[in-house]
DNA sequence: AAATCGAGTAAACGCGTGTTTACTTCGTGA
DNA sequence: TCACGAAGTAAACACGCGTTTACTCGATTT
């Protein structure tokens, strides 16, 4: 009679592993629909490591998400061709990484009792604040504001609501068209 | 020792008080997190009646929200003007309203295990579609989807994710841009 | 006035959750 | 080599959930 032959044993590697399963985990299904067990599962340990670790299943999501939230990436390309590009990129994300991936998770745990403060806190100082500044012209608040609600609006009723007329096979039709928008909002010419 | 005095013993009035309870509980915590203790507790009932009357938790969401899924009175006032209508009034909604509200209980439940597939099919069936069909031209699917998108994208990040910047004493700025963008898409000319 | 039937209550059931405690197992340095 | 500490496991804890069962109460009906 053999035990579960035990895993590993290398505390560094474990760590990752769990940062790794517990972000595809909450991308896929949102904090609150995601146990600690499904995150353990996943890894092949035992549920106690996953406190041991991190602390809580909250301090876990912190570390896995809200630390891992930026935008930098997306503004480093210039505000020349924007619109399209972003629309593009987006519109052609798979519908199920296995990645954090940063809409979904927001979009699945901002009703969450637990997290939700800080996925707005991170929105606000994350992802609105860097595109403000990285804007041109009055009222970059707003126009940043704008931009972050159609993006995360297209990509939750795209991915989130699956809705199929907004299927990568459209993309043409939409990246023209939302495209042109939020390169209105980064121009700041009202269309 | 008198005992919890008794309802008054009115199962239709009790019936729409449950109703009323659960619009206002899923409209601000959303699906999961309201708990049937919370439902009965603010009508002043026991718990055994919520499932007494409804069957279960989810056939009460059912009722009180799925079925309530609606988006034609805000196309009664035609195609002209559209966005900028559309902005002022989505834009200066309560924080926090009392009754059901379609954006809130969206954004709030679409992640839920249990009742997300359902509101993904009303959104479909009850929002895209009627706009798809109130629209002229071309990629009717495509700008009805965008338009959905946007407007709860919008609403999404004002209210549920408090971005300030989107609050009503910008409306102006907000109304002018986010509008017409919108009246773009209903018109359909590309901006 | 007694019988009846439905509205409402109290209490428990079974289950799943995040977390904790006590234990075992293994690699390594004195 | 052997003890020590860390990595991992097993099992339970306390709690909250949706749901169900058995009961009480009260108004209406005959």
């Amino acid at each position: 009679m053999t035990q579960t032959p035990s895993r590993k044993r290398e505390a560094a590697s474990t760590r990752e592993d769990i940062l790794a399963a517990a972000r595809r985990l909450f991308t896929k299904k949102g904090f609150d629909a995601t146990g600690v067990r499904d995150i353990a599962g996943e890894v092949g340990i035992n549920v106690a490591l996953v406190n041991r670790y991190f602390g809580s299943k909250e301090a876990l999501f912190e570390e896995a998400v809200i630390e891992q939230v930026t935008v930098t990436h997306l503004l480093d390309e210039g505000r020349d061709g924007f619109g399209e590009r972003m629309v593009r990129y987006m519109g052609t994300k798979d519908l199920a990484p296995d990645t954090l991936d940063q809409t979904l998770v927001f979009v699945r745990s901002i009703a969450s009792p637990t997290v939700g403060s800080h996925l707005k806190q991170a929105l606000e100082d994350r992802v609105v604040a860097p595109i403000a500044d990285w804007l041109e012209g009055e009222n970059r608040q707003q126009r940043a504001a704008l931009i972050a609600s159609e993006i995360i609006g297209f990509d939750m009723l795209r991915r989130v609501a699956g809705l199929s007329s907004l299927d990568p096979e459209h993309i043409d039709i939409v990246a023209s068209r939302l495209g042109s928008t939020l390169q209105a909002y980064v121009d700041d010419t009202t269309p």
